[in-house]
Parts: structure tokens; C-alpha cells; sequence
DNA sequence: TTTATGGCTGTCA
DNA sequence: ATGACAGCCATAA
């Protein structure tokens, strides 16, 4: 039986980011305690349900911006999620790891 | 099983 | 600062 997968750990740190905060990819993997998976990381969000409670848009990548994927509305839709919890944006786009980084 | 893809990261020039 | 490269590994076909 394996009711357990690396998702679930996942969605559990994600949604352990507190509000106005955000983590990235290869963070959420290392506290999550699978170092190195930052891309399946990207991956759980990506097949995660919008209706799962995730703050998935609190995930973002190393250089603190929203990656392009495959869907590019929804880069448009974390940013206006990010800004609706008081995170602000540079101009290139950017956010100021330094302030909103969620650190444990 | 092998191949290809993917919401990434760190290092090097 | 920016661009190119390799490494990490799960999922789908």
C-alpha cells in the first residue's frame, strides 16, 4: 500500500508558508526533505488542484520570479495572488527575496 | 525498459 | 548582469 507520496510532503510545507511570504522550489524540496527535487516540486504544483487549499503561488523560483510554463494566464494569476497578499513586485518583475523569503 | 519533457538550481565564462 | 551547460528525478507514452 502506498497512500503516501512526495506531493503530500510537499503541499504540507507549502502550506506551511504563512501569508505575505514566499519560498522557492529547491527550498520547499530541501524542507520538505527531498533535496534536489526542486523540479518535482514544480511539478506537484503543477498537477495540484486549484481547489486544494495550496498557496501555490507563494512557490516561486531561485531568482525570485515567476517561471514561465505551460499556461502562461497563470503567471498573470500568481502575480495578482502574490500582490493581493502584500507582496510587491520590482520592476523587472522580481520580488525582493531578501525581504519575502519564508525562512523556518 | 527507454525516451522525452518539465512552473528548477548551481556553476562557469 | 546575462547566457549556456549539466545535474537532479518523477510522470507519461
Amino acid at each position: 500500500m502506498k497512500a503516501f507520496r512526495e506531493y503530500d510532503l510537499i503541499y504540507s510545507v507549502v502550506m506551511s508558508i504563512p501569508r505575505g511570504m514566499v519560498a522557492t522550489y529547491g527550498q520547499v524540496a530541501e524542507i520538505a526533505g527531498l533535496p534536489g527535487h526542486a523540479r518535482q516540486v514544480g511539478y506537484a504544483l503543477k498537477v495540484l488542484p486549484d481547489d486544494s487549499g495550496v498557496p501555490w503561488h507563494r512557490v516561486v523560483n531561485a531568482k525570485g520570479g515567476i517561471s514561465k510554463r505551460l499556461a502562461p494566464n497563470y503567471e498573470q494569476e500568481q502575480r495578482i495572488l502574490l500582490e493581493a497578499e502584500g507582496i510587491e513586485f520590482n520592476r523587472d518583475d522580481r520580488i525582493s527575496l531578501e525581504k519575502y523569503q519564508w525562512t523556518p
